[in-house]
DNA sequence: GACGCGACGGAAAACATTTTCCCAAGATTC
DNA sequence: GAATCTTGGGAAAATGTTTTCCGTCGCGTC
């Protein structure tokens, strides 16, 4: 019981070649007698023999773990992504290993390099890729190494390294959501843009303005406000907007926890959502589902996007990159209520 | 270029020996000369040198990796607490391994079966214990067989296992909130229980019944409804109260996210909280902090546990098991106002 | 009855490190 | 000036698998 049986000892209990022990146990092309196995198995029961996974993975060249990268893993956005890698991982008998960058996508690099090093088998990277160039270099030739060591890639956002992607459809979601919002009869935005370099935070601006313009709304650059990704940075956009600008009847707040940031700044003030100011996010998170009143959103089905980037991975056969387009949906709730032709919102609507 | 340079392809382009590589590479007690060192550096960034993670662990015996596992990452409960583990094994050059076991705790024990195949330096359990004895001790065994082997163990809930644990303290919390709740005049209450077997719902229900006795307040048979510990189940389970119980002025389940879901069964039969039924969850987890009417709860610091473990493991000497007791706080919201003594609630405070 | 063949067991060679032991050369001490 | 110490380099063992190659045995075939 000193602790670590080895599939040696496992052969030496059961009377026979470490070959056959190693074919009995992970059971290989080569099959071993019934009564061989049989001793083996007993024997690996009796020692309580665990297989070294360092040990296979030096044979074998790569570990079977995942790896992947998140900006927060508290964030419910990656949080039901991650579920969806796990679930799919477990189906495939692979552990994951998850690091969280807290948002500084720098450290991104720096992470690959580390899963370069445990060999595993591949990794997915979640969350925007950023429009910095030397960050997206350093990373793709972090990325270019995993690879080159034969491990693979793939990225869940947006299309922006040469590897398997599962792109979630950011443009068409935010446009759809300005054409029912402009439908409402909304026609005076004001938009919480998260921060200037995350690509998914700037496609959802810029497809929101595309919709915008199909109505022929347009939006100024003061109706659009920058700040943190999160509760605390839709707060404080939104209370930059509350102060500097007036005549908004509408908020769009690029992720669904910074329009819960600005939710809260809009009470703070005693004003209500949606009686003196309408609010629509993004991600349709599913703790946010029962809130009241209902939160317009966008939906993206995050637990799939995991797993089809895990099952990306898993088919992939090293050819080219393949990208998978993921819609969302826009889903309207009692925060954004129709208005009134006249410019009075009807009450009713959930 | 074929991938993957081994430490051995470094020294010789080094023109030194593997041990002097080794040593420069990662600083052993002996020391490297200046100049050799320098050129082994070289050498290694020449060859896009990553040292195999697997081989060391080989040699060690132990990953520089900690296994986590969670019933459900998606919860913001628990991927609060993997928030603090991850932010506290960043800081100790520590990877995390993450397994979800789909709130199945029967689960548990094979993953740290995995996690022992990895030779994973500690594992860190989180969840709810549960009162399954068969279950717990399968779960003891391959506790018990991982630290033979030489891994840490660290529990964040009850202290059911002899290893180290992060006890928060469920009682505690849930009485004072009994406490208060009484105290703002509430006698009727409902108690959404969450399943039979888990032990943090069991004694999140004992704590609030003690302090309701303590008030001269009863709770009956029916007044406790068991159900899953998700959205849903709270959902359901207050489905069931609204339908066989009457004269309930306040509900109280056991976590966040099932109060979620009894205040959106609430609202579906067209009742308002707080105005005709207050409830009362256990958490306080983040997202919900911003919702009307702020949800009463008992805040307990989830990234706090986490980084807690994860240093108990880590400084741990191998010694008896320690527990460390981690108090909750009553955080009152409007989702449970002051009634007035004659019946009728005030609908002031917030 | 020699020959080929299928099935199955075993020896041994990797896989990439870390670390112990040995050794050489220069520095220090009496 | 010899003995001892210190410093730093190298050879090689050890870590636990997987897998290739070889060998053997029994059996069917011509």
């Amino acid at each position: 019981m000193e602790g670590n049986a080895t599939l040696f000892d496992v052969a030496r209990v059961a009377g026979v070649s470490l070959a056959t022990a190693s074919r009995a146990i992970n059971g290989s092309a080569r099959t071993v007698g019934a009564e061989l196995r049989e001793k083996v198995l007993r024997a690996a029961q009796e020692l309580d023999y665990s297989p070294n996974a360092a040990a296979r993975t030096m044979k074998r060249g790569h570990a079977d773990v995942v790896g992947m990268i998140v900006p927060d893993i508290a964030d419910p956005y990656f949080s039901g992504i991650a579920s969806g890698v796990m679930k799919a991982a477990d189906e495939q008998g692979l552990m994951v290993s998850i690091a969280s960058t807290r948002r500084q996508s720098s450290r991104e690099a720096e992470y690959v390099a580390g899963f370069r090093r445990q060999r595993n088998r591949a990794v997915i990277l979640a969350g925007s890729r950023t429009s910095s160039r030397a960050e997206t270099e350093t990373l793709k030739a972090e990325v270019d190494r995993f690879e080159a060591q034969g491990g693979r890639v793939a990225v869940v956002s947006q299309r922006k390294l040469p590897v398997d992607t599962v792109v979630v459809e950011n443009r068409q979601g935010a446009r759809a959501l300005a054409t029912d919002l402009t439908d409402l009869g909304y026609r005076d935005f004001a938009v919480l843009a998260g921060p200037r370099d995350l690509l998914s935070a700037k496609d959802r601006l810029d497809g929101f303005r595309t919709g915008l313009a199909e109505a022929g709304v347009e939006l100024s650059r003061e109706q659009v406000v920058n700040g943190e990704f999160s509760r605390d940075g839709g707060f404080q956009a939104m209370e930059q907007v509350l102060e500097e600008l007036g005549g908004i009847d509408c908020v769009f707040a690029v992720n669904d926890v910074m329009a819960l940031g600005a939710i809260a700044a809009i009470r703070s003030r005693g004003l209500d959502v949606p009686r003196h100011l309408s609010v629509a996010g993004f991600g349709d998170i599913s703790t946010l589902r029962d809130m009241a009143p209902r939160l317009t959103t966008v939906r993206v089905d995050l637990e799939r996007l995991g797993r089809l980037a895990l099952e990306m991975i898993l088919s992939s056969e090293g050819g080219a990159p393949r990208t998978r387009r993921e819609k969302c949906q826009v889903v309207l709730g009692a925060s954004t209520p129709g208005r009134k032709p006249v410019g009075r919102r009807s009450s009713a609507r959930g």
